[in-house]
DNA sequence: AAATGTTTCGCAATCGATTGCGGTTACGTT
DNA sequence: AACGTAACCGCAATCGATTGCGAAACATTT
């Protein structure tokens, strides 16, 4: 109930000035040994703790980041853990998280939010709706460096913690092809996300590479569990239905998944199907769900390492794009290779 | 780059003094028609931002409140989408989110954190170590409401929503005694935690009801996927095994059909499996997984509300507990009723 | 013309902690 | 006795924004 104790009080108290008592509490030579106690125990009887935002408006450091994620479930289907949170914990930051629902309005909200509250810096994702990145941007220009992670605006010279989307989407497109699937479904997100822009791209670029011709009925925006049940179920009712799926991530794929398994269709047998991020999902589901591995976990470390990096020395020059591995856990919702 | 603009900066440009831009700004009236707007179209043109924690000091008020749970995950588990970034960001208010992860020492310093950064209030839920509260407490006592949820300290005069565990674990108990399941283990929380001990105890006195005798080798403390598949695998390999398992979380829930799976016992035919939470997950396993449906996103708007409560008017005698609904989600991991 | 009123604005204190600089003791030295 | 010098400590400014109070400058009233 009663307010915090300040330093004034203790001053008050031991009828000393506001100026010894921070002296020696930081054990300055200036103070006595005797002052020293005296305040000491004073502070640690009336729990005296400092107070931070005095001390950040002092410092003009607030030792806090700042994260902006389309959602929070998002981390998780990324992280499972958070490296954000855990590096910047061993670094003595905090953490302020908002949320951008997927909407652009809202992003521009979370960064003046985040502007206000001084944060040292930001460690954002965009949302689907984001088209334009001046109220990120200018975070920048402000001082607050950031760093986009997972979905990060393209050709936008910013630093960037992400995986070689076309790359890792070749390469569990090519596995669909070498266990013997040609007729290949992409469920893809909104083209106005590099993801989903070099997402289908590495997937096209497979085909390509083997001789498989590209189908444009076969590519369905669709990125959701449940966006994902209708797109499969227009696909197996098409002339010539696909034979594999390539989901652009675990839950659009868990959505086919269980869409054909009500459609009676066997997979991986007559369907197969990868997904994207093998979060928590690829485990739980029957069959296990094939899918690229993000690393998520070290996705959010080396985000929250450099966006601390630049806080202790801002940019120069140009900015950085560090590309986290990916690799392929194959497991049984995609054939053997023969 | 360069350093955030104050009103300062304003008032030096208009030579003028930081008090009239100040109240220039709030369109006092006190202030010239042309003052204001010389003042307000140069904040506009430098884009000046109030810097948060200079009103932060000025007013006590810091327009945050902190949030702490075990993990980020759990959130997300319950949640799907938090409904306390939901409320809190309706009333104005940012986010601070700390994790302990599971561990006592952790959420010490996470409630240390949020006391610093004097937050308006905090949302906890408390780690599986946790054994003693005066760390949380102790906020409390410095001005800082407290609310938990989910797992909430037993008899103690706090604010807590949370559900009846005990009843909900009654309920699921019953449900599969309904189906024609006698013989049925409890896979549970530590008995540190409220649900752990609450669950456990609803699932006594369900088979005591029933007339269904308690087997202590039927309970086994694990709550976690992976805890879950060593407990299943123990429990099937007992003399006279389970035909159904009631588990304190759909995780674990997850852990042992996976397990029994693996050992081909059909699930629900053999074995049938209740979970707890009703997450995303319970969706998408096959079967699909009957649980409890704790409505974890009532929860956090029920919680985030109470607190800002709280914050706008002290507690007035006693705290208060705020019961959630729950319901049985009956899916395919159990047997129907005859 | 003096007095009162109105408009418009600045001074200074405040929030809590820090810190350069200066001031006051007390002690030792010559 | 006079001076020097540590040892110790307080004043006041600072960070950015707010606000009570008072003070100008000008207009209006009697």
């Amino acid at each position: 109930m009663s307010s915090p104790i300040t330093i004034k009080d203790i001053a008050k108290a031991l009828n000393i000035s506001a100026s010894t008592v921070s002296r020696a509490l930081k054990d300055h030579p200036d103070i006595s040994r005797e002052t020293k106690n005296a305040v000491n125990d004073l502070a640690a009887k009336l729990r005296y703790k400092p107070n931070a935002v005095a001390l950040s408006l002092k410092n003009s450091r607030t030792n806090t980041i700042g994260v902006i994620v389309p959602e929070v479930v998002h981390f998780f289907f990324l992280f499972r853990h958070s490296g954000i949170e855990d590096v910047a914990y061993d670094a003595g930051y905090n953490v302020m998280v908002c949320q951008s629902n997927e909407m652009y309005t809202r992003e521009i909200i979370n960064a003046q939010a985040l502007d206000s509250n001084r944060v040292e810096g930001a460690l954002v994702s965009i949302s689907k709706e984001t088209h334009d990145f001046a109220h990120l941007l200018y975070l920048e220009e402000n001082g607050i460096p950031l760093v986009f992670f997972d979905r990060a605006p393209e050709e936008l010279d910013v630093d960037k913690v992400i995986i070689d989307d076309c790359k890792a989407a070749y390469n569990a497109t090519t596995h669909l092809i070498e266990t013997g699937c040609k007729r290949i479904a992409h469920l893809a997100a909104p083209q106005t996300l590099g993801i989903g822009i070099q997402r289908l791209a590495g997937y096209k670029k497979a085909l390509e590479d083997h001789g498989i011709p590209y189908r444009e009925d076969w590519v369905i925006v669709a990125d959701s569990f449940e966006l994902a049940g209708d797109a499969t179920r227009n696909l197996m009712h098409l002339p010539t239905p696909p034979e594999a799926i390539f989901a652009v991530n675990d839950m659009t794929a868990v959505g086919a998944m269980k869409t054909l398994q009500r459609m009676s269709i066997a997979v991986p047998q007559k369907v197969a199907i990868i997904g994207f991020s093998a979060g928590f999902f690829s485990d739980i589901t029957t069959p296990t769900l094939s899918s690229v591995d993000q690393h998520g976990y070290e996705m959010g470390v080396e985000a929250a390492k450099l966006l601390l990096q630049r806080i202790e020395a801002p940019v120069e020059g140009k900015h950085k794009t560090h590309y986290i591995d990916t690799h392929l856990v194959l497991r049984e919702s995609t054939k053997r290779k023969s």
